[in-house]
DNA sequence: AGTTGTCAACGAAGAAATTCGTAGATTGGG
DNA sequence: CCCAATCTACGAATTTCTTCGTTGACAACT
């Protein structure tokens, strides 16, 4: 039960967490209903997924009821803080601003949120 | 030679782009001897590597010598750009305001850098 | 020419991620 | 009470990633 320091999701739990984030909770059948791609890949990989991803600690479920419940066992800010800070520390040489700057350029960004950009750096520069 | 469309870097791999964007071009040699980590890992590792990066199409190298000489395909922009565009679609549903408002959370940003993030903010409002 | 060191190539082994088939338990209807 | 549907568990196959030993070529020096 020594809990190690928690892995980076792959892609795949990366999707079956976004759904749990979303949802708050659910049984296998409805996330692997809800999954994108779920017509290409069979119920028990998602099933199986599920249960490494109890293992790895990702997630928790409710076993009292024949069908499980489960839930994401850290909320969305944490695990998105961690792939943030790993991807600035693996490509971004650490600089967060350099990460800033390519994403400002990469997607578009609506006008409401450039101003929320905006705000929170009003924020960081005040003080 | 069908040219496929270009992987995301493993974390390894990644590593060594990194060194070779610092350097421009290098050898299996000199790459190896700047990896952070080389002393837990032999050479041949980091040889290995880089021949599966050349055949992945993610580095180019000159093997007119006998000792070849390496150098990334694509500028570290291009590939910072497809991180950032992948990471915001399998985290951050889309938006690119939410990876910048996290990472402006996430790591200490210098005012200089924030005055830059800035001002790129500004050219992105006017028009 | 022979020894020593360096290099690329190759193969293979181990670990992790992905995929699914099958089996056994349980539930709900008829 | 039996049947069909649904669920979890388990094991195994496949692929990808990581790691390194060995081999044969080449170079440099003596």
């Amino acid at each position: 039960m020594t809990s190690v320091p928690l892995p980076r999701p792959t892609d795949a739990e990366l999707a079956i967490l976004r759904i749990l984030w979303d949802r708050g909770s659910a049984t296998v059948r409805e996330v692997h209903e809800q999954l994108p791609d779920s017509e290409e890949r069979s119920y028990t990989t998602t099933l199986k997924f599920m249960q490494i991803m109890t293992d790895k600690g990702l997630v928790v479920r409710n076993t009292e009821q024949r069908t499980h419940i489960y839930k994401a066992a850290h909320p969305p800010e944490q695990t998105r803080k961690r792939l943030v800070n790993d991807l600035i520390n693996r490509a971004f040489n650490g600089s967060a601003a350099n990460l800033i700057l390519n994403a400002l350029n990469s997607k578009q960004t609506s006008p409401e949120e450039l101003k929320e950009i905006r705000s929170l750096l009003d924020q960081l520069t005040e003080d």
